[in-house]
Order: structure tokens, then sequence, then C-alpha cells
RNA sequence: CGGGGCGUAGCUCAGCUUGGCAGAGCGCUCGGUUUGGGACCGAGAGGCCGCCGGUUCGAGUCCGGCCGCCCCGACCA
């Protein structure tokens, strides 16, 4: 490709808007462009990068028995509506056609996934089968981020395997857990996979696959001392503190002013591990609420910790949870602020009446606590589990935090941010049975289809490529994603034959098939043309100019490197095969 | 959806406090010089100052509403 034919240019200055570093590195590098919050136009170089990627996954997808396709974006309503998914899922673009034909724009696959699961597979004989496809996604986030990181519309490389039981899906999974960490590797991006929560995709385990970064947005914990690692939705810790050898007399304090734990804890003076902190949740079966459906859950924990809304979820049974409306709080006789379970009926269960009260584990690793007193401004103090309160359950509900105790080894374990680049699910028969796709076994009777899904943003994979490889003069491309492996300059005037030598070279090179970016531009300085070149971040750079002639051939440098040296032209071949350059 | 910030030339930004001719640098066009790290001289083009309404003799500037974009949080299938 000729630069000075190429469309668009790189800028000398980033949008204001751009914050990260990928984020304005493909921007002045002239990379993407943006069209709108979360959506952007790959530019040639790349779209380049994008199939480079491309073909990697494919790879190491058909290395796994996968077969690709290619599913569309327009699903109609009824697929969605088949699985439930339709009313739920609130990030789905939806749309209508003539004659009020319903359709959704394609947030993930699963629908059409199953919907043909339903139609082509029929016998055990067709099963296992993994299929996969690289396409666009489109989802109504909320708060698009980062450039590439969080986007409306964004490239998915998803794939879907079919198995016959749960055994099959077990046995299958592993070589797509390491067929992802290739796929990661190859790009020279070194990821941690961390048990997740499975979320409203449904199904039992899931493996995220993260990048360690500052500005992720996904929490996970990661132990110093052995490799444990999960997302905080899922983290599990060990809870410190003993029970009290005495229990202390209750008694009620004032306690003027102390609306937070930290406030009450210093008002008393004790530690914020023996208060115990009280809050509300709206709790509803689906995901729009309706009225007259739901109801109150009371969350307690040890006041030095977090409650985790997932872990809470799940403690649950699934569902949804809001924050609990003041009035709501009100209706069973808590005062916000001043809350305990003191005086309260615990429920059975979700289906009984009372209070849901649900304590996370902590609670038993002290004593003697200090609570509200359901009445403003008053605590308790020496409240205990069992003599002044019960709880409807205790289950895991609180949140690991940095210096808590590893569940594995005991060590202590740290929260880091981190960006999200994979994920695969164990789907199960979460989509099978709400369409009863089924296969017939060897007895003849029908089975429902065990599923699993596993996906990679690739323009997120790109954005963290970069957020992972760059200087301060530019992008430092892998030579496995590069747009291009060499990127030519000429630097010369006119008559002084230099423009000869790097044409020579250009069609030498790209006759033998070498990927070859070449900066042809007349009129424009050495400066700019090596200021382009690091921000582009093509792995060889290759200058033609009088001096390097002078010293007998052309200039070679790596870009990773600050080394440059003169290869003879006589030697010239050996540019064809770039990687020889290494040795 | 809550909090904060921003919206003026392709990009970065001044001008707004205190209303009075629409500005700079980079980029772009033309001519010339230059040619190893974002060069120089000269001449140009380029604007619904986000949109709508209000106040005013007069609004980029003041007031109200809306839209868009960025950051933090919520959410994140």
């Amino acid at each position: 490709m000729r630069l000075s034919q190429s469309f668009g240019k790189t800028l000398r200055e980033a949008p204001a808007e751009a914050e990260m570093a990928s984020h304005q590195l493909l921007i002045r590098a002239n990379y993407i462009r943006p069209a709108g919050a979360g959506v952007y136009t790959f530019m040639p170089l790349g779209y380049r990068v994008i199939r480079k990627i491309w073909g990697i996954m494919a790879e190491e997808m058909d290395a796994i028995s996968g077969q690709e396709m290619w599913m569309p974006n327009l699903h109609p309503a009824a697929l969605w509506q088949a699985t439930g998914r339709w009313g739920q899922m609130d990030v789905l673009f939806k749309l209508k056609g003539s004659g009020n034909r319903e359709y959704a724009l394609s947030a993930t696959h699963e629908e059409i996934v199953v919907d043909l699961a339903l139609r082509d597979i029929e016998s055990h004989r067709d099963l296992p089968r993994m299929i996969y496809h690289i396409s666009k996604k489109f989802r109504d986030e909320p708060r698009p981020r980062g450039g590439l990181i969080r986007l409306r519309e964004f490239i998915m490389k998803d794939a879907y395997t079919l198995d016959r039981s749960e055994e099959a899906l077990d046995e299958y999974y592993p070589s797509m857990l390491q067929a992802y960490f290739n796929i990661f590797d190859r790009c020279g991006v070194k990821t941690t996979a961390i048990n997740a929560d499975v979320g409203a995709m449904g199904g039992k385990t899931s493996q995220e696959f993260t990048v360690p970064h500052p500005q992720g947005e996904d929490v996970f914990i990661d132990c110093d001392n052995c490799d444990y690692a999960a997302n905080v939705e899922a983290a599990e810790f060990v809870r410190e503190g003993e029970k009290p050898a005495t229990l202390a007399e209750l008694i009620k304090v004032e306690t003027p002013d102390c609306k937070t734990i930290a406030d009450v804890a210093a008002f008393v003076g004790v530690a914020t591990t023996q208060t115990l902190k009280c809050v509300f949740y709206w709790w509803r079966p689906s995901y729009v609420e309706k009225p007259g459906e739901g109801r109150l859950v009371f969350a307690m924990t040890r006041g030095d910790l977090a409650i985790n809304d997932t872990k809470l979820v799940n403690a649950l049974g699934g569902g949804f949870l809001r924050a609990a409306t003041e009035d709501e709080i009100k209706a069973i006789d808590a005062v916000p602020g001043y809350a305990s379970a003191i005086g309260m009926t615990p429920a059975r269960d979700m289906a009984s009446p009372g209070v849901m009260i649900v304590a996370d584990e902590s609670i038993n690793f002290g004593g003697n606590y200090v609570v509200g007193a359901n009445e403003d401004p008053y605590h308790y103090t020496g409240a205990n589990l069992g003599r002044d309160f019960e709880v409807s359950r205790i289950a895991d509900i609180a949140q690991a935090d940095t210096g808590h105790k590893c569940p594995v080894c005991g060590g202590r374990i740290e929260a880091k941010r981190a960006i999200e680049v994979g994920h695969c699910f164990k789907l199960g028969t979460r989509y099978s049975a709400a369409v009863n796709a089924t296969y017939l076994d060897e007895n003849g009777q029908p089975q429902l289809i065990y599923m699993g899904s596993y996906g990679i943003g690739l323009d997120r994979l790109m954005a963290v490529v970069v957020e992972l490889h760059h200087d301060k003069d530019g992008i430092v491309w892998p030579d496995s994603v590069a747009p291009y492996q060499v990127h030519l300059v000429h630097i010369g005037k006119e008559g002084d034959g230099t423009k000869e030598q790097a044409e020579a070279l250009y069609a030498d090179l790209t006759a033998a098939g070498v990927e070859v970016l070449y900066d042809d531009r007349d009129g424009v300085g050495a400066g700019v043309k090596f200021k382009d070149a690091d921000l582009m971040g093509i792995p060889w750079r290759v200058t033609v100019s009088a001096r390097s002639l002078e010293q007998g051939g052309v200039e070679v440098k790596r870009r990773s490197e600050s080394e440059r040296r003169i290869l003879p032209i006589e030697e010239y071949p050996i540019l064809l095969n770039p990687a020889l350059l290494n040795s």
C-alpha cells in the first residue's frame, strides 16, 4: 500500500475525548474513526488488524473441530421470544419492519444457534458439533467507553458447542479454554482465566479471560500466594474473627447523627467488625418489574464487609435486585440508618410470610454486635444471633476485597481491575430446554442438547493489544497482528536516485508477498515520515535514503528496538522473509 | 438512570467573567525554498459559535429547554 494513496491521515493530536492510550493512538494513527458513542469505523489499517486477529481465531477454532459459518444479524423476534429473552435483555436493540414484523439486532447468537440445533440436530450421530462465526453484535449499552473497550456495535467471535451430555461438554471444554489461551498468546496478550458469575446467560460454569488493567471495568480477586483468581461476583474468601467467650448484655444506647457504620463504630468505640451492616433490596423474579410482584430482602453482613449484589441474587436462587425505597423499608418497621433484625420475624423461604433476612457467614465470626434499634437515634450494643435476633438464612453474600484471606491457600488476596477479553460459558440446557431442542439417543429416546458458548470481542482485543504494546511515540504491534510487516520509508529528492531504489524494493517485496506499507509521499519531511512510522507501529522499518545508500544499503530498524543497521542492497532478499532479520 | 465536565474551522483550543466586526496553532490549497525526527517564506480557502426558544437596539457571550460527546457511579447477557 502506498501511503500517498491511502484513505485518511494521521493526526498530530488526539481528539480531546480520547483518554485511554489505545483510544488515542488508534485514532491518531488512522486505524479507527468515531461515528458516534460506541460506534466506530475501521479504517484500512484498522481493518487489516481485525483480519489478522480474525485469521488467528479461525485457525485456533478450526484446530479444535470448529466449523466457521456466518449467522444473521437481523433476528426475527420469535426466536428471542422462544427463549424468553425478548423481554428480559435490556440492551437488546429492537426494530420493526413493515407489517409490524419485529426484529432484534444480534446482541448475541444463542437464539440463532438453538434454532439451528432444533432444525438440524436429530440424532446422537449429529453430535457433538462446534460451530463459530465472527460478526457484528449490537447492544444498547448505557455507557460506551474507552474507545474500542465498550461499544454499542462490536465484532465478536462466538463459538457454540452442541453436545449429548454434560459429561461430553465437560470433556470438550478444556480444549476450548486452551484454544483461548492460544489465541490471546498469539496476539501478545497475557490473560488470566478466572471463575465468574454466569449472570443471566444461564448455565452453571463460566471462565472469564481478563487482562489486568487500571482502567478495566471488571474487578477480580487475585491471590498473591497461589493461583486463585475469581471475579468479585464469585470470589470466595475466609471470614476471620472469633465469637466472644461470653455474651454481653443487650443495651440500648443513644447514637445521635450516626447514620453510617463508621460513625456508629467510632461513637460507640468499637471496631467496624463489631457492628452489623443492614442493606435493603427489592427482589423480583423477572427483569421487568411488574406491580405486586417481588418482595423485600433484608441483607446483613458484618460491618467491615460489603454486600455483593450478585452473590446475594445467587443466594436467593436467582431473580433481580434493586435498592429498596424508603417506603418499602418502613413497611417492615425498619428505620433506615438504624435498622436491624431485632424484633423481626424472619421468613422461612422466599414464598413464606415474614421478613426475608439473609446474613453473610461473617456474622458467625464475631458477636456482641452494635446494631440498629429500629428507632432514631438508637442502637443496641451486645446483640447476638440466636439470642437477640434470627435470620432466614446464612450465605456467602459479602464481597471479597484486598487484604482478605485466600480460600485456597490462606494467603492474602488483592482486588484488581481488569479488562474482560473473552468468556466461556457452559450453558447446559438453558436454551435447548426453552425450545425443546432434542436429539434421539441410542435408545430412540429424545434428550436435550447440551450447549456451551464462547465469545471474544475482536475490537476490544485489538484495543487491549495496543494498551499492552505501545510507547510514548505510538503503537508497537506484535508481528502476529500488525497490519503490515514492513514500513518502507523513502527519503530523498527528485533526481538523487533514491526514489528508484525505493520503488524497486517496494515492487520486489510486494511481488514476494511481503506486506509492505510504502511511504512514497513527496514533499514530506523525513521527520514527519519517521514520526508517522512510529505512530503506526509496523514491526519493521526499512528506510531508503541518500544517507543509507552512501552507507551501502538500506536502513533497517525494528519498531520495538532503538538499534538501526544498514543492510547491503545486494542482501535485500533477506527482507523477503522479515523473520530472518530477527537472527 | 444519578454525579461531574465539555460542545466555537478537519484537529487542539482561546474568546463567554463585564453582550458590540469570528480568533490562534496545527492540518488543508497555491507558489517557492527545504529533505534523517512532526522544517521555512509568501498568498489563500475554510464557521448555522450543537439545536430551539427567551431577554436585549444588539447574543458565541445572559436565561430556559433539548440534543450530542467524555469521565465517575449504577448496569454490563
